[in-house]
DNA sequence: ATGAAAGCGCTAACAA
DNA sequence: TTGTTAGCGCTTTCAT
């Protein structure tokens, strides 16, 4: 074998691996694409897989792409990236990609919607291959984005209204129905609810789930409900405190997410009253560390790894037969009882 | 102005931009790029401006980055992304990249050498512009990959022995030196540390940063050191344990980060030792919701985006000029004084 | 089964 | 100042 140019170490192109092993390129092509190896002479094709390894041959994946179109690139949309829920998401989603050969880019697309179909547009110039959506409100003008140019995507974590494309989301109802039927058994009477922001599918449905539960259990009347604006500590307390100014007799408040849980934690130390002596506290999304707070927070457990992998392997069929039927992935929640959730006093 | 055959649309080319404004597709290049506009006629570029504006013509950066052999891609290689301390720096340095242009691929690369090679080499393939780096290891073997390939490279929240690149970290040998000014000036005397693993920067320096302000005060006698296998609130616990059968009279414990912090509270309260009453604690890095946990931690803050953003900026300066001198950004931490820090008992 | 040739969309020598 | 030309490295008809 004739010894490389020692002078200048140049990129390794497929021409010299196909020149190396006697043949044309596009029959080295040919026998280094999987697909297309049975095309060519077994033993060429032997030949040529020899050569490539011998001189560290490693495709260019834009050439191909340039080519093909496609480019073995997906795209993770979140809102923010520094919401530690999205982290086990993203890993689940990578680990599963990057097994199949795909590289992912995370963009973090804030909740502007001009903002975020331009950061689509430009990943589609990319030639992403399709979209993972954990930004979806219920309804988004990215699902129809990617609808309309026919790119492969899914949701995860939030839904849409139309649920038009395929999604792996957390049954949020049940999730409620969980969390209210535990502080019934406990004793509870009047409970409230911080709600999310209605535009998520998360905020409609939790509490949806909350007032159905609520109704199973012929609580309705002493029923309360505030709507935090955001999913943050912050306007958790802001919502706590309006509930229970408007609502001083309930013992039990369900929380839509674990940082509305924590703010409503803020307004009870505040108030100085005691949890669980005199209000239970019930989190969502069983996030990092609320076991080591004080109450340990009794919240609803998802498993957000599964989730992102999941997600990763739904695209991956799409993408590889876009006609596949969609497909609606609902995880099962877990409710995890630690110390904030307790009966309620008697009343004097 | 001809219109746009109706029937199926197709990708805007610049070839069609420039047939549209008469010019030739070279022309119509220069006049598309900011940095060779001059060489055309203010009047011709101002027309093809205007015709690809019309057309909304978006180059194709993937046939631009065959061509030139750039991407305007950057890639960030954490080593675990679903540790939360990774979600600021990446937040901010992907906000500072996505404004000057640069869309950022985040790669989870886990902690073994091969893949993280293997993987860069991927991404080197891409054509990616240059790599932020936050997996780095006291000797690694990714630094001499991106030197070796001539690679922008820089390093963040962790450096290596040799500084070889360009980094951006916290200073390292101050917080510990706060930490334990901290305790002393609250009347500690016997202080532990739990080091963090030896190969990163961080747990080799805050180890040395203890010892010397340890030495400082003139307390080497009584101080005691046991290093933790990995940052884990596991590993954390495990030391915790060997540290206080070792030494059972430190009154105040420094741990190397929040997690390891975690895990010191673990031991505590399965010994039924009090803190802060019997034994002090502090963390480092002020990681999310350590203000909630039992008591709150007292721990040194690092502003964590801003290391990302600063990083951001150091790797675009070095991507548009390789020749730049190295620079290494050490940032100030500040220590944040919450309840799991307290004088010590009298000895009865 | 293999080779020849074209071209994905863009940019950069070079020429005019 | 502008146009011509030649690729970047690969895949995919088409022809043999």
């Amino acid at each position: 074998m004739k010894p490389l140019d020692p002078v200048k170490k140049r990129r390794i192109t497929l021409k010299l691996v196909a020149d190396q092993a006697g043949v044309h390129a596009s029959t080295a092509s040919r026998a280094l694409n999987p697909a297309t190896r049975a095309m060519v002479l077994p033993s060429v094709a032997q030949k040529v897989l020899d050569v490539a390894r011998e001189l560290g041959y490693r495709p260019d994946p834009v050439a191909a792409s340039l080519r093909t179109g496609r480019s073995k690139l997906v795209a993770i949309l979140v809102p923010d990236i520094s919401n530690s829920v999205f982290a086990p998401i993203l890993s689940g989603a990578s680990e599963r990609l990057a097994t199949e050969g795909y590289t992912v880019i995370v963009a973090d697309v804030g909740s502007d919607k001009d903002k975020q179909l331009d950061i689509a547009t430009g990943l589609l110039a990319r030639r992403v291959d399709g979209f993972i959506l954990a930004t979806v409100s219920k309804d988004d003008p990215l699902v129809a984005f990617c609808l309309d140019q026919h790119v492969p995507a899914v949701l995860v974590n939030r839904a849409e209204a139309q649920s038009r494309l395929s999604s792996v989301v957390s049954d949020d109802e049940l999730s409620m129905q969980m969390a209210v039927d535990h502080l019934v058994s406990l004793g509870h009477i009047v409970i409230g609810h911080i709600a999310g922001p209605t535009q998520h599918s998360t905020g409609y449905l939790r509490r949806r789930g909350f007032s159905r539960a609520i109704a199973k259990h012929a609580l309705t009347e002493n029923a309360a409900v505030q709507v935090a604006k955001n999913y943050s500590r912050l306007e958790g307390a802001n919502a706590a405190r309006k509930l229970l100014d408007a609502n001083p007799h309930v013992t039990a408040i369900v929380a839509a997410n674990d940082l509305l849980a924590l703010g409503v934690y803020d307004v009870l130390r505040e108030r100085n009253i005691a949890c669980p002596g005199d209000i239970s506290v019930i989190g969502h999304n069983d996030m990092q560390l609320v076991d080591m707070i004080a109450p340990p927070l009794t919240t609803i457990h998802i498993n957000h790894h599964d989730m992102g992998q999941q997600s990763a392997e739904l695209l991956q069929q799409i993408i590889e037969n876009p006609n596949r039927a969609k497909h609606n992935v609902i995880l099962q929640p877990t409710l995890i009882v630690r110390a904030s959730t307790a009966a309620p006093l008697k009343k004097p």
